[in-house]
DNA sequence: GATTGGTTGCAAATAATTTGCATTTGATTG
DNA sequence: CAATCAAATGCAAATTATTTGCAACCAATC
């Protein structure tokens, strides 16, 4: 029965403020871009392009150009794409200046989501990198289990 | 320029070995499944099922059967399934007693795959369960970057 | 208000994966 | 060793996530 654990506690940017990021990339202000941008802002968890669709208004926008918006907003760095392993993409609002990386805990039973604090691979990742000659080495680590609600 | 890097050095199973566990959960040993077996036994890393189907005689079975085939050994142990956030599940063998975690490093460019021995998050696992009240947490981790080869 | 290139809706195309069903076959049994 | 039967397979069709071609549209600019 516990809320979400929003820990992290990443500031809820201004709508303003982000289409202003749009804006100054030379990109328009549409109302589909509007209406994802302002979903994204409500939901502090990483949604799919489905769930993002279903959210808004019926008929607001379709759901290739929420695809594409997607598209646009990750090459932006303004949203950011989690994996959850389900088949769906899903995405998440990036704070500006921060790089949005951070890690989930999921529930393998009803898919309530927790973000992690802190990044322990980061660490390793260099020695990781040097060891095999790899270059601009990233991870990415989602945690999976069963949430206090769905033990019973 | 560099082979492989199979650190881990995963014992490589006998055929008989890998059969003999299909038939201890009294399923068939079918022209399919051994070959599916062969395959796997032979690549070190992580195939799609498409890289199975592609890998065998033509004709030798259908793809629905490898996809078929994947689900049953998921099932019981006997493959691991990774996914590079590419769209296609990946599998490898997992040794018998072993249970198959271990994280890996992909090359974007090339998709040269290297194996990374030791398992970090595991120790924070723990604290990310109790913490949050969770049982049976898990998790993926793959790093990702740019290798040797694919830098100039 | 006219211009224009970025955007969108719609439908069709891809791609990975799943599934229904008739047929085949491995393993067991007499 | 042949009969038997549930499990397994092939094939085609169905699903699901995602992408793309193209004509109509529209936000930003002048």
């Amino acid at each position: 029965m516990k809320a979400c654990d929003h820990s992290h506690s990443r500031q809820r940017q201004k709508l303003s403020a982000l289409t202003g990021r749009l804006r100054g990339q030379s990109r328009k202000i549409t109302g589909p871009r509007e209406a994802i941008l302002e979903i994204l802002r409500k939901h502090p968890h990483p949604l799919t392009n489905r769930e993002i669709f279903d959210a808004m208004p019926k008929g607001r926008c379709d759901l290739a150009t929420i695809y594409r918006a997607m598209h646009l907003l990750e090459e932006m760095g303004m949203v950011k794409r989690f994996d959850f392993g389900d088949g769906a993409a899903r995405f998440e609002l990036v704070g500006d200046g921060d790089d949005g990386h951070h890690h989930h805990l999921v529930c393998t039973r009803c898919a309530e989501v927790i973000e992690i604090d802190g990044c322990f691979p980061r660490e390793i990742e260099s020695r990781i990198a040097s060891k095999n000659g790899f270059k601009a080495v990233t991870h990415k680590l989602e945690f999976f289990g069963i949430c206090p609600d769905c033990q019973r």
